[in-house]
Formats: structure tokens, sequence, C-alpha cells
DNA sequence: GCGTTTGTTGTATGATCGTTCAACAGGGAA
DNA sequence: TTCCCTGTTGAACGATCATACAACAAACGC
């Protein structure tokens, strides 16, 4: 109806804007959130340019605009998804004690399947892009040095010895195994049943 | 060139063959063998008709022929992968004792980075694929009754008792996340300390 | 208001994807 | 040898992919 064009936009109305205008950095971190979605939702194969600016109501163009590339985002992705984690083990001033901290590792917010879709999506990349995977090192330092403290100041509290680096690595193994089966078969796995697990392993120990 | 034909080939050579017929079976199986190794090296993303045929120096219609199309394919890699596992489980006759099983679990033949690349691959799948969901938790199934009943046994031979189901399930996902870490991580984690995080979790229960 | 900065758009492009299918040919049966 | 079954080929197809880029416009300083 382009006749009707001329005679529909009423002339007070100041004809609202095509598109909004973010700054980079917000641009940049809706694109991301868009991207975990996408990646959670569908895997690494449903992680296409199409559907994540799609899903950021933005247009194809940005992505190479504000990353330089697909990859750009991807390892973006990364970080962010490992960012939760990383703030809750050293982000709030002190560090958490081990009872809090695995307490909390099995909160909601840490163990749903919609991350762990995520995390298994990133994983599979991880072991094929170098670049992910030198990334990963080093989030997963900072990660298992955690660990490695908390296990080591509780220990110390109940007055007992422990190889808090051999506990620590069996540990995180321990729970990627638990989310892993979460994510692949929820109904055989919950996180009560996780959270007991854990327990198992650690209080011989401890 | 129907004419050219005669003139054109050496009259003493046989013309050999342009292609290998082999029956359905055998053809089967080397794309699903190709498909196998694609996924190792490149992950889901790399499983392609085009890279998977060439690697099995076949032709593009091959798969759908065979498979019915790509995820018919995958499906049967999924098979595939699973098979050595299983076979170990509960192919010679009778189960594994406990150590045995696990000693076999920490064979070059089963822990292993390029095979463990390739559940990454395929795990990341499986979460998204509910064909192949409902296919591995067949397979899991079989997988966790082995498991359960080695613990069984192994508590009853030392006058012990052990929640069977919940060590199994704990033990199953921390050998996920060994594999896990000795994937992403090689160098940090090792065949052997991974042994040494399995005897850590069982011996105080056993 | 006006011009500049810079974030945004969307098409064009070439590569690659999965699938289909008609023609072809290996190889055993007759 | 001849025939026929069936495994195999490879081009054709439409869909989708990542990227590049020139035109556009929103918002801000002036």
């Amino acid at each position: 109806m382009p006749a009707a064009k001329a005679a529909a936009k009423t002339p007070a109305t100041p004809a609202e804007p095509r598109f909004k205008r973010l700054t980079a950095t917000d641009r940049a971190a809706e694109l991301v959130q868009a991207g975990l979605a996408v990646l959670a939702a569908g895997g690494i194969t449903a992680f296409t340019i199409e559907r994540i600016c799609t899903k950021a109501g933005a247009s194809r163009g940005l992505i190479g605009h504000h990353f330089g590339g697909k990859d750009g985002l991807l390892a973006a992705c990364y970080g962010a998804a490992y960012a939760p984690l990383l703030q809750m083990l050293q982000g709030g001033g002190a560090p958490l004690p081990l009872p809090q901290l695995i307490d909390e590792l099995f909160t909601d917010r840490q163990f749903r399947p919609e991350g762990l879709r995520l995390w298994l999506a990133l994983w599979g990349e991880i072991a094929v892009n170098p670049a992910l995977q030198a990334e990963h090192l080093r989030h997963y330092q900072a990660y298992e040095a955690a660990i490695i403290r908390a296990i080591t100041d509780f220990a110390r509290d109940r007055g007992r010895q422990a190889d808090a680096p051999m506990l620590a690595a069996t540990l995180i193994a321990l729970l990627d195994g638990l989310w892993l089966e979460l994510c692949i078969a929820p109904g055989v796995m919950s996180a009560q049943k996780a959270r007991s697990a854990v327990s198992a392993l650690l209080e011989p120990h401890l």
C-alpha cells in the first residue's frame, strides 16, 4: 500500500527510529548473551551468525563489526560462560569455605541443564580449537587454585591432613562428570544425588 | 567418446576397475570408521558428508544410500563408539571383577585423548538430538548395570556393605570427568593421576 | 539546528552444506 | 559369455553458511 504511506504518517509523530543505537560495550554484551542462549539451545552447530543476530535483534553485520568474526564472538562467549563461576570463587572478597562453596555449586544458578548444555557445546569446541584451549587453561587454573585453597583451609580447620591438589583434581573431575550426567541423562542424575556423591567423595578424606 | 574407447585403451592392460565394490556391511563399516575419525579430529562441525566420504575414499552419494542421510550415519557412529566399552563390560563371558574393570578402563585402548575427543563431540550432540539421547540412555543403562554389579560383587567378597547404585553413579561421573580433563587439558591430567583419583574415591567405601 | 562520529543495516558474494537421482559398472549367477 | 542385481558415481539443486562493504542514520558536541 504505497499510496497510504504519506497519509498514514501523522505529521506530528517524529517517526520513531528504525533501530536503537547502543554503546559498543552494550551491543557486544547483548550479542554475547544471544550467543550463549543459542549455544545452550542448539549446541555448536546452531551457533551461526544468522541465528545469533536474530536472537539479539540485530543485523548480521554486527558480529563482524564488534568481534571481527564468529570466532571472536565464540571466545567472548567462553569468557562469559566462565565468569559466574570465577565470580563466585574469588569475586566477593574473602574466599568461600569449602561447604558453602559446594553448596553454591549445586545452586540452581550454577547447576542447571541449560547451563550444562552450554558447557557441553563449548567443551566440544575447546578440544578442537587451540585458541579456546589456551583460554580454557587460564581460567581452569584459577578455578583449580580456588578449590585447592578451600580444601586446604577446610582440612586445616578440622585438624586433618589431605593431599589437597589431588583431592581438588578429583573433585573437579567429579563435578564435571555429575554435570555431564545431569545434562545428558536428566532423570537419571539429579542435583540432590550429585550433592550426595560429592559428600561421599570428600567425607572420608576430610 | 564411444568410438575412441577401443583405440585409446592399451589392449594389453585389463583396464583396472574405477572403484571397488564392497558388500553393504563392509561399506557401512568403512563409512562409520571414517565418521569416527572425522569426529575425533575436528569435532561435530567437521562431521560433513564431503569430509567423511573423502576420508573413506568413497563418493558423496554413499552415506545417503547406506544410512539414509547424515543423521543415520551419526547414530551408527554413536553405537560404534560405545561398542568397545560394552564389549569389555559384558562381551567376554564372565563379568570382570571391579579391580580388573578399572584397570581396563585406564588402558591405552580406552583412555586416550583421540577417543575422548570423539566422546566430547558426541556428547555435545546428544544433549541436543533427542534420537541420540534415547540411544544413549539404552547404552548407558547397560554400562551402569555392569558397574553396579561389579561393585556389588566386590563389596560382597570383601564382606562390606555399600550403596552400589549410588557408588556406581559417582564412579561413572568421576570417570567421565577424568576423561574430560584429560581431553580438554592434557598435561594437567594423566591416566596415572586419574587411576589414583578413582582409588581415592572407592577405597574408603570398599 | 548542523555536522561529525560511529554504530547499524542489508545486500552481494562465494564457499560449502545435505540431499537427490539418473546413469554407470562391478561381479556373481545363469 | 551374457544378463541382471545392486553398489557406486558425480553432477545438479536449493538452502545456508561467513564475510565484506557501501550506504545509512542515530546520537552527541557544538
